[in-house]
DNA sequence: GTTATTGCAAACAATTTGCACCCAC
DNA sequence: GTGGGTGCAAATTGTTTGCAATAAC
């Protein structure tokens, strides 16, 4: 794996182009309406380009597994009640110094980062009180 | 919906025991040494502790899925080279306001962060080569 | 007595693997 | 020709679901 494949460049360009984290399988359904591919390949590409640090991945509240460039990485705030995950415009870690614990010789590529709670139309739904009212 | 169930508490209190974040299967081979409890039991509390912001999880680069209580929260510099995970003992956003975005009534309970790249040992070992793609 | 919870086993789905084929070198 | 990359289908694995038995209230 000194080289990247074909199926590594068509699946990050094709990642390139969403708008949204994708999952394998939708990956594999766009992209096979443009080349001939198999699902598998595009697992191995996907693995291949984590590992390179070109791609990220997530695993939704669902359990749905997501993936996107790094370059197009996001932050979310993910409610906890409803599922829903709203992307952050900007990092809490911009222009914060990061220091790795273990010695800073550990070389940074990418981070992820995902707040959970709750938003506010499901904070009125759970609140203790309302949740044993009975109207 | 009632409150905890006799289940999700042990599952809880299990996973507070640990040192380290468990798959679903090894809990469960822990937990049936002292009780009669099904996996399926198990996979149940742990989605009901997610949801209720106890219990939180993630996915290593080998893909598997491990979990701890939102109490027992690490941050983590993952190597994609070797896949080793080291956490770290301090949390970066300690002490930094938060500011989500789509407003600031979104109530966070906790946040998950992880950085991605190169440990030293295997900085070394990577060779530019692979370090970098042409795509 | 009624309702929710659980264990078990079957079902399911996402991902991985084995292998033959094909292409580049 | 050789070796890696790929498609396909089968295999595997982690997780979920249906349901009857059980426990909770």
């Amino acid at each position: 794996m000194t080289h990247c494949t074909p199926a590594q460049t068509a699946v990050l360009n094709t990642l390139r182009q969403q708008n949204q984290p994708i999952s394998a399988q939708a990956l594999h359904g766009q992209m096979r309406t443009q080349q001939r591919i198999g699902l598998a390949t595009i697992y191995r590409a996907l693995d291949a380009l984590k590992r390179l640090g070109r791609v990220q991945h997530r695993t939704t509240l669902a359990g749905e597994t997501l993936y996107n460039t790094v370059e197009q990485d996001q932050h979310y705030l993910t409610c906890l009640h409803c599922g829903q995950s709203f992307p952050l415009k900007a990092c809490p870690l911009k222009g914060l110094q990061l220091q790795p614990q273990p010695s800073n010789s550990f070389e940074v590529f990418y981070h992820t980062l995902e707040f959970f709670g709750l938003c506010q139309p499901c904070q009125v739904e759970t609140t203790p009180e309302e949740k044993h009212l009975e109207v």
